[in-house]
Formats: structure tokens, C-alpha cells, sequence
DNA sequence: TGTACATCAGTGAACGCGCGTTCACTGATGTAC
DNA sequence: TGTACATCAGTGAACGCGCGTTCACTGATGTAC
């Protein structure tokens, strides 16, 4: 098997494209698989997807966009299992549905402890907030968001927004605390800790 | 000024751990000053204190025993914070006291991003529970542990250590959402923040 | 139908860098006899 | 008091590594005339 690296084949005319995603794919994967050394560097995405260093450049300007938008495809799939989840749960109250979400999110995190770290644990170069290049974070809140507005019998509340922050940044807290944790977490435990939170929430928003 | 490097002077006999301390305060200046590029190498930390590389060596086995120590150290100056801020609120009821420790918890976090995100920010590598390497995490939550059991009259309740635990990662979570932002944090919304989640807590434990 | 040229989708070799770590060493200070 | 030796507190040079990025190139596929 030699050194086992496989070649890629090259892309048909006008199917370069099709490489971009294969990258992106391919990164994401070494990211859930990882285990954290090799912290996902464009050399370790080339050898993996079969392809020289350099051709990556073809599709990425720099390190930098590749992370975004690896960043930006892992929120989408965040919110789209959300989204899910909360439509599975649309036959019961929206206070069951809410705990169904909050167990899926931290779910999401446990399983894909590399892709959460890369949306929210990376310290990121701040820049003044009109600056900012649009995090995807932003869609993350608006679910949480209509989902404490719909505890409210469907009226959106004034303190709405504060109290989905909230939420969002304590599940935050409960699992990228498991994570950093030097010793296997115990789900059950976590999942435990969600509920301890869902109930302090007020009955009525 | 040649390049600037300052040579250490060699310790006197008999004081050759004067230089490990050197090197840990040394580090966790950088850690504290560094714009996060330069994530701390021991070079860095040699170049600094102004002795050669190998010289560290002579007091860490190696750069995880490094990092260890200096988590160890920043885990004590914080918990010593945390006392510090309650016994200055003594003389106030147990809730304002537990939010003046909450809002120097995220002070100190706020404050020293990179120490924090030492402590709390890092995926470790997890071995079996009992294996694990005692973390000093255990001490900050035992100060969180006791300022809860305070609100109930004094003598502990049951529920006590749940709702100290998710007070601390729900405190977690807020502050390091707001360093993972990728714009300048409102210290006021922070603070805020906290003030929403203590209005949850239950007035009676 | 042939041919010159343009475009596409890449590659191989090299750059300079900083890193953790090891090795054999040096020179000052103490100690036994 | 002299001297051989031990200990201490380091140093300088080198190792091999993987990284992000640049550069000049190659070969297949399409297109104009």
C-alpha cells in the first residue's frame, strides 16, 4: 500500500466547483474525527481529500476562509437540527418542545465537540461590531428566540429576547464546561443539568 | 539597543527555584498580555524571562506540566478573588453577596480571556474519571457550592450543589460566549446578563 | 477538418518560520581531606 | 591553607517536524477561424 495516499481524479471541465465542496466536506470530517492534535491544518485536509496543498488556494484565498466557511456550514446544520427537532415536537406544548430543543443542542455539541469549538469556543480577533463580518451565531438565536416567544401563547413578550439569550448562553455554559472537563462526561448528567435549568424559566413569559 | 534581548542573571547556589517562579509569573503575563497569536510557546516564555529555552527544563518536565502548573495557579488566584469579593459583601444578605461573586466572576474572566480560556477553554484530553489529575476546578466550585447553601439560612439544602453547578456553568457560558464573539463585548450587557440569571434563581433553596 | 490559442484544474518543489526537545558542554560555588 | 572533586544553574547548537503560502509549471479540454 505504499504510504497509502489515494489521488484524487480531476474534476471535468467546469466541475471545479465540485472540489470546494469535497474540501469542505473532507475538513469537516477530520474535524469530528480528530482527535484534537492535528488541529485541522490545510496540509492534513489536502492528504486526506487526495489532493496537493496548493489546490487549495484554487478555492480558498487563505486558512482564514476556509475555517469560515467551515463555521457558517456548521451552523446552518445546527439550526436545521433544531429547526427539526422543534417541528417533531409540534404536537406538544412549547414548553416540551423548548426542552426537546435544549436536549438536541446540547446533543449536537457532545457528538461534534470539534465543530462546536470551531462556532463558539475560538477566541476571535474582535473588531468593532459594525466591522464585524456577519457571525452565522445570529441565526442560532432567532430559534431560540421563537421558541420562548411561543411559550408566550404565541405573542411575542418584551423580555423575550433577553430570557432566549439567556437560555442559549446557559446551555453554552453546560456543555462547553462537559467538554473541558479532563474526564469523560457523563450525557445523563448533562442532560440532567438542562432540565435543572428549563425549570427555573418562569411559567409565563 | 542589538535586539533587545535581556539576559537573566544567573541565580545565586541554593537558588535555582527562584527561576521556576520566574517562569510561571513570566508565562502568565504573556498569557495575560499576548493578542492570542503567540499561544504561548516556551520559547516565547524563555525569550522573556531572558534565559535559552532548555533552561525550562531544569523546572517542568516538559510544556504540559507547564500548562498545568500555570492552571493551577490561575484556579487559586481566582478562587482567592471570589472570597476576597464575598467577604467584602459580608455584611450584606447572602443574595447580593452571591451577586457580587457572579459579577467578579466575569469580571475576572472578561479581564484575563486568555487565563480563562486556560482554565475552562480547553479541550483536555479525557482520561477514565478515577485517572484524572485532580483539577483545581474543584475548589472554585466548592466557593459557588458554599454561597449557595448561605441563601438557605445557613444550613444546606439538598438541591444545593445542582444549583451551585449550574450557576457556575450558566455563569460560564455567559462569559465565554462573550469572548467567542467576534466583536468587542458590552461589559454593562454582561453584567446584565448575569443579573437576568440570578433573577431566576429560586428565593428560596 | 485542422490548427492555433485560451481556459481550466490542477501539481511539485521550495520558501521561511517557530516549535518542543535533546545533547554535550561550561563556569561558578561549595565541600572533604 | 591548598587542592581535588561534586554540585548547581545554567547555555549553544542542533534535531526533525509540520505548517501556510508562493511560484512557475503541466496537461487535458474547449473554442475561433
Amino acid at each position: 500500500m505504499s504510504d497509502g495516499f489515494k489521488r484524487r481524479e480531476q474534476s471535468q471541465w467546469g466541475e471545479g466547483a465540485a472540489l470546494k465542496d469535497e474540501i469542505l466536506r473532507t475538513a469537516a470530517r477530520l474535524l469530528m474525527e480528530s482527535s484534537r492534535e492535528g488541529d485541522l491544518s490545510l496540509r492534513a485536509v489536502a492528504r486526506e481529500v487526495g489532493i496537493s496543498a496548493p489546490s487549495i488556494y484554487l478555492h480558498f484565498k487563505n486558512r482564514a476562509e476556509l475555517v469560515a466557511a467551515l463555521t457558517g456550514r456548521a451552523c446552518r446544520r445546527l439550526v436545521a437540527e433544531l429547526c427539526a427537532a422543534r417541528d417533531a415536537a409540534a404536537d406538544e406544548d412549547p414548553r416540551a418542545a423548548l426542552r426537546t430543543m435544549a436536549r438536541h443542542y446540547c446533543a449536537y455539541a457532545l457528538d461534534n465537540p470539534r465543530v462546536y469549538h470551531l462556532m463558539f469556543g475560538i477566541e476571535r480577533i474582535q473588531v468593532p461590531r459594525e466591522d464585524a463580518a456577519p457571525h452565522p451565531m445570529r441565526e442560532v438565536l432567532q430559534v431560540w428566540l421563537d421558541a420562548v416567544s411561543a411559550l408566550g401563547h404565541g405573542e411575542a413578550g418584551p423580555g423575550d429576547e433577553r430570557l432566549a439569550v439567556l437560555l442559549w448562553v446557559s446551555l453554552h455554559g453546560i456543555v462547553s464546561m462537559a467538554v473541558a472537563l479532563p474526564f469523560p462526561t457523563d450525557r445523563q448528567s448533562v442532560l440532567t443539568r438542562v432540565d435543572d435549568l428549563l425549570e427555573l424559566l418562569p411559567s409565563r413569559v
